[in-house]
DNA sequence: ATTATCTATAGATCTATAGATAATGC
DNA sequence: ATTATCTATAGATCTATAGATAATGC
C-alpha cells in the first residue's frame, strides 16, 4: 500500500488516464468502476476517495482525453518542421487511428454519448471543438480569416464523419475507401 | 389482452419501432427492456416471446432505423419534384434534425456504438452506408461516376460529422454555425 | 390445445458505502 | 491522528425465466 500524498496524486492521474483510454474504446458506460480500478492496479473501495461520483470521473476523463490533438501538434512542432494541413489530415485519417480509438480523437470516439451528457461535459466539448477549429484554421493559407474558419469547420466535420463511417462499417475495403477519398478530397481542395 | 397472430405481428412492429426511436435518442444501452415494453403498452414478461435476446431487438431496431432516408426521398419524390442534392443537404443539416435524433439519421445517432457492436449489426451499417452513398451520388450532376462517388463520400462524411459536432456542443451559436457553414460549403462546391 | 401476455422473481451486474488495515506525517 | 487503500456488502438496476391467466383457433 502506497499512502503518501504524492502517490495519491499519481494514482489519481493513473485512474483518469486509464479511464480516458477505456472510455474512448468502450464508450462512457462500457466499463465499470471495479474493472477500471483493477486495471489501474487498485480495488473498487478506494474509488470514492478520488472522485465524488462516477460522473465526476467521466468529466475528468473526457477533459483529459481532450487536448490530445493540440499536444501532439505541439510535440511534433517542437522537434521538427511546423505542422501542415496535409500532415494533420494524414495523421487523422489513417487505419491506425481508426483501429485505436483509445489513444485518438475523443470527439470521433465519444461525440454521440457526449451529446447525451450533462451541460458541463458538453461545455468541455464546445471548448475542445472551438480550439481544434482554430488549430485547423491556423494551418490554412491566405489572409481571409472568414474563409479559413469556414474551411476549418468543413474539414473538422469531414474528418469526424469519415472516421465514424470508417469505424462503423464491417467491410474493410469500403472503410479504406472512405478514409482515402476524404483525405485526398480535403488535401486537394486546400490547394 | 390481444392474442391473435395478426395482433402479435403488429405488437412486434410496435416494439421495434419504439426501440428504433428510443435507441437513437438514448443510445443502444440507454433504455431497458422493461421501459421499452411499457412504452409499447406491454409488460416485460412478454418480451422473450418476440425476441431471443436484447441483442436480437437491437439488431432489428437498428435495421428498422436504417433506410429512413431512402424512404423519405422516395416519399418526397412520389408526390412532387425529384429530390435534389441541395434539398438533401437542407433536409439533413437543420436544427429540427439536430434536436430530434429519434426520427433522424441512425448513422449520426449511433455510429460509435455500432462500431462496437457485433459483426452482424456492422454488416447492416455497411449496407446502409453503401446505399446512402449511391443515393447521394445519383443526385450529383455530370457523367463521371468516379468523381460522383468521391463527392458522395465526402458529402456523407461531412453531413455525419457536422451533425455529430452540432449535437455535441452546448453553445447554440457554435452549433448553428457548424450546420450552416457545412451546408453552404457543400452546396457551393456541388455547383 | 395452443399461445400472447401477465405478475413475480432469480441471478448477475454496477454504484456507492461501511468498517478494517496499514501506511504517512505532525 | 490522519488518510489511502482494502475487503465486504447494501441497494438499485437490468436481463432472462417460471408459472399463471385469458384469449385464439383447430
Amino acid at each position: 500500500m502506497g499512502h503518501s500524498k504524492a502517490e495519491k496524486a499519481k494514482t489519481h492521474q493513473r485512474i483518469v488516464a486509464k479511464a480516458a483510454k477505456r472510455f474512448r474504446e468502450e464508450g462512457l458506460e462500457g466499463i465499470g468502476i471495479a474493472e477500471l480500478m483493477k486495471e489501474a492496479g487498485l480495488t473498487v473501495g478506494g474509488f470514492y476517495k478520488h472522485f465524488n461520483s462516477r460522473d465526476a470521473l467521466v468529466a475528468e476523463a473526457v477533459s483529459s482525453a481532450f487536448g490530445t490533438w493540440k499536444r501532439q501538434v505541439d510535440a511534433a512542432e517542437s522537434g521538427g518542421p511546423p505542422m501542415s494541413y496535409a500532415k494533420l489530415i494524414d495523421d487523422y485519417l489513417n487505419e491506425a487511428h481508426r483501429d485505436n480509438p483509445g489513444t485518438g480523437c475523443a470527439i470521433s470516439a465519444l461525440a454521440e454519448e457526449i451529446s447525451r451528457s450533462d451541460k458541463r461535459t458538453r461545455a468541455l466539448a464546445s471548448e475542445e471543438i472551438r480550439n481544434n477549429l482554430q488549430l485547423i484554421a491556423g494551418l490554412l493559407p491566405g489572409k481571409d480569416k472568414r474563409a479559413a474558419r469556414s474551411k476549418a469547420i468543413m474539414t473538422y466535420s469531414a474528418l469526424v464523419g469519415a472516421m465514424s463511417l470508417a469505424r462503423a462499417v464491417s467491410d474493410e475495403a469500403l472503410s479504406r475507401e472512405i478514409l482515402k477519398t476524404v483525405s485526398e478530397f480535403l488535401k486537394k481542395s486546400a490547394r
